[in-house]
DNA sequence: AGCACGCCGACT
DNA sequence: GTCGGCGTGCTC
């Protein structure tokens, strides 16, 4: 027998398939980790086949030195996951096998758990001395409590009393395995009844289809999520749910245990390595039958599933954007597809692309049309900057904000503070009249490079002169730069002296809990003024807050990227819906630049299938997706002269698919990278759009190109939003 | 990735 | 004479 085996390594020379003689007393199985003779060394690898023929010369075949476990690490369905992935995602096969194990099962490591306790030694006849005070108490301790695990032993009478016992014999080790499940809050499971949308949502979503459930901000998806892997449950099923990292708040995560139980699995990056494995092998195991993470949570070791939910679906960390990059929709179908089940897609505004599937008819659409609470969503004003500077005021806020403000400190009550600010990247604006400089080729807002002082078009590579006169109002008061969290604090401070605010960004929570300890700390003071960034949009629900401001809407409307529009308005539906979540009448107030931007009057009305419509209409028009690709082909190395030969190289070659597929590329061109020097390596690249119905063929052509000439492995990224 | 093999400079 | 620098090439 010879098996097709997969070396652990992350390097391009090695991925690909090794054949090895499997010995006849050894019960190999497809998927399970194997030491294998490489060369001179001895390493870890995957059978990912098993054969009574070989491919490669027999005579030089080595034997599978051992089996890892004695079982299939890798399921089937996940061996097949792996081979999609290459394929679509031009990754290597071990970067993916990477994927499906935790950290703690990697290169051989075949971890059980325990944790060691202590016992008395009946058969020793040894004395402790009477001097060893410690040791005495430690042996009084256990004729009591009979057995005490060594850390409790150790903080309470010493770690070298407990040493020297164990040495001399008078206690034993005794190993207990430990399963460390994550410890989690009290939470709510009381049921609820469901409206009728919400009840015909589940009702719909039954087959193997992927759906789209669009329902707004506090219509009860949760709700509806629950009631779905019931179901599935119930049906002797398996279930998946994936929702951002930041919304994995202990509230989510308990309501979740306290309804299902021991049979929720968490998944998310506040787990330690332990914890983290313990829970992959309670799924593995069949323990847990729900997965509940972040984006990797979608390769979680389950089979059988029933069905497969992504909550928040637009968000951009679903899209993994570095080393194995993928776009977890393209797993989740994938997963659905293998085990015949529903995918579900929750959003309250759903991603352009998203939404333009189901118009298609490639989603199926459902909707939550109304709030489950029954209440109105909290009234968006829209406050003109311009205007604001017109009348004198040049401040961060409006008078109008400021006096909302005052109210709310008057009437001992609470207000979030918004501030859009996200990445470093600083665009140039013209004070008086809004304008922004925008490249004339892309239709997206120039970054301003300190270093060059020049503005950069982040999609074409273009530059122009940095601007010192407005081209629309010829005004000279034209700058660029943002405003930082800090500022707002410290204005506001000053404003309402003895008023508690609190401040919430990347900043002040590096520190573990301290999260919660600003919530904690928000949710009783009033009156209270929370300030942060994207940190505060999401799933906090204080019933004190009545205003929300949101101080530079513009911010994330001017990022250089075809979906900053989009990404302004699912910000604004998300901060609104922070304001007035319980009987206080809540109110937004969105200080702007540009008032007749077409996004904020949409949002404003909450009207996001309006939204949808014009933004559709302008990509459409644009050439941008979901109506093309765009394709990023990334060239990094510690020397910068090889970086740009092979981009040379590249692109000589690559230009000639000009011809090939001569309307099908609307944009080709090779440039440094926006950040040019990152990790101690050069960064060059070649970027294209191109018309979607050759875009997979020109993908693989240009991978094939590039691959052909590097030795070293090249990324590829599809449609990036952060082009750095 | 790692490890061997191999071909040129300064050292007990 | 040899120890050791790291360039190149191979691993079933």
């Amino acid at each position: 027998m010879f098996a097709s085996v997969i070396i652990d390594q992350d390097a391009k020379a090695l991925d690909k398939v090794f054949e090895y003689i499997v010995p006849d007393d050894m019960t190999a199985k497809v998927g399970m980790r194997v030491i294998v003779p490489f060369g001179a060394r001895y390493i870890q690898g995957f059978i990912i086949d098993l054969n009574d023929v070989c491919q490669y010369d027999q005579t030089k075949l080595k034997k599978i030195q051992a089996l890892v476990e004695d079982f299939s690490a890798i399921k089937i369905e996940m061996l097949q996951l792996m081979k999609f992935m290459t394929k679509k995602y031009h990754l290597k096969l071990a970067s993916v096998l990477r994927l499906f194990l935790p950290s703690e099962m990697r290169e051989g490591k075949v971890k059980e758990l325990f944790i060691t306790k202590y016992v008395l030694n009946r058969e020793c006849q040894a004395e402790v001395s009477k001097n060893a005070k410690k040791q005495l108490e430690i042996v009084e301790f256990l004729k009591e409590n009979e057995i005490a695990t060594s850390a409790e032993l150790t903080q309470r009478f010493g770690g070298s009393a407990v040493k020297s016992l164990f040495e001399k014999g008078i206690i034993l080790k005794q190993k207990e395995q430990l399963s460390r499940t994550p410890s989690v809050i009290e939470g709510n499971n009381k049921k609820v009844n469901l409206n009728e949308s919400q009840l015909n949502a589940i009702n719909t979503v039954t087959e193997h289809k992927t759906y789209l459930l669009h329902g707004v901000t506090g219509s009860g998806k949760t709700e509806v999520y629950m009631n779905l892997i019931e179901r599935e449950l119930a049906k002797g099923k398996n279930a998946i749910m994936l929702v951002p990292e930041i919304s994995l708040t202990p509230q989510i995560m308990s309501n979740f245990k306290s309804r299902f139980g021991d049979k929720v699995a968490l998944l998310h990056s506040g787990l330690s390595a332990g914890e983290r494995f313990d829970e992959w092998k309670r799924l593995f195991s069949g323990q847990a039958t729900i997965a509940i993470g972040a984006r990797s949570a979608i390769f979680a070791p389950i089979e059988n599933l029933g069905i497969i939910i992504i909550d928040e679906e637009h968000e951009q960390s679903y899209i993994s954007e570095s080393n194995p990059r993928y776009n977890t929709h393209d797993i989740a179908k994938f997963r659905a597809r293998f085990n015949c089940c529903p995918l579900l897609l929750g959003s309250a505004t759903p991603s352009v692309e998203s939404y333009e599937k189901a118009k298609k008819g490639e989603y199926r659409l459902v909707e939550l049309p109304v709030r489950a609470n029954g209440r109105e969503m909290p009234r968006i004003q829209i406050i003109d900057m311009i205007n604001e500077i017109r009348m004198g005021n040049s401040g961060i806020f409006s008078s109008q904000l400021l006096s909302d403000l005052a109210n709310v400190v008057n009437d001992k009550k609470q207000a979030m503070i918004f501030i859009n600010r996200r990445g470093y990247a600083s665009f140039m604006r013209c004070r008086d009249c809004g304008y922004i400089a925008k490249c004339s080729d892309c239709d997206v807002s120039l970054v301003y490079h300190r270093e060059d002082n020049r503005l950069k078009c982040h999609y074409c590579g273009k530059q122009f002169k940095v601007l010192d006169r407005c081209p629309h109002c010829h005004s000279e008061n034209i700058k660029h730069g943002a405003v930082g969290t800090e500022k707002v604090v410290s204005e506001l401070q000053a404003i309402f002296p003895g008023v508690k605010i609190l401040r919430m960004d990347n900043d002040t929570t590096s520190t573990k809990n301290a999260h919660q300890k600003i919530l904690n700390e928000f949710k009783h003071s009033l009156p209270g003024i929370l300030v942060g960034t994207q940190m505060i949009a999401k799933g906090h629900d204080f019933e004190n807050v009545v205003l929300v401001g949101i101080v530079d809407a513009d911010q994330s409307l001017y990022q250089t990227d075809y979906r900053s529009t989009e990404r302004t308005f699912q910000l604004i539906t998300q901060v609104s819906g922070r304001a007035g979540r319980s009987e206080n009448e809540g109110k937004v107030v969105l200080q702007t630049y540009a008032p007749r931007h077409y996004v904020y009057k949409f949002a404003s009305n909450y009207d996001y299938k309006g939204f949808f419509r014009k933004e559709e209409n302008i990509r459409e028009t644009a050439n941008f997706p979901p109506f093309s690709r765009l394709i990023r082909v990334l060239f990094a190395d510690i020397d910068e002269n090889n970086v740009r030969d092979l981009l040379k190289v590249c692109y000589n070659s690559a230009i000639k698919l000009k011809d090939k597929y001569p309307n099908e590329i609307i944009y080709m061109d090779a440039m440094k990278s926006p950040i040019k020097r990152m990790q101690n390596k050069y960064r060059y690249q070649i970027l294209l759009r191109v018309r979607l119905p050759y875009a997979d063929q020109i993908e693989d052509d240009l991978f094939e190109i590039v691959d052909k000439a590097s030795k070293n492995s090249v990324f590829f990224e599809i449609n990036p939003t952060n082009l750095s």
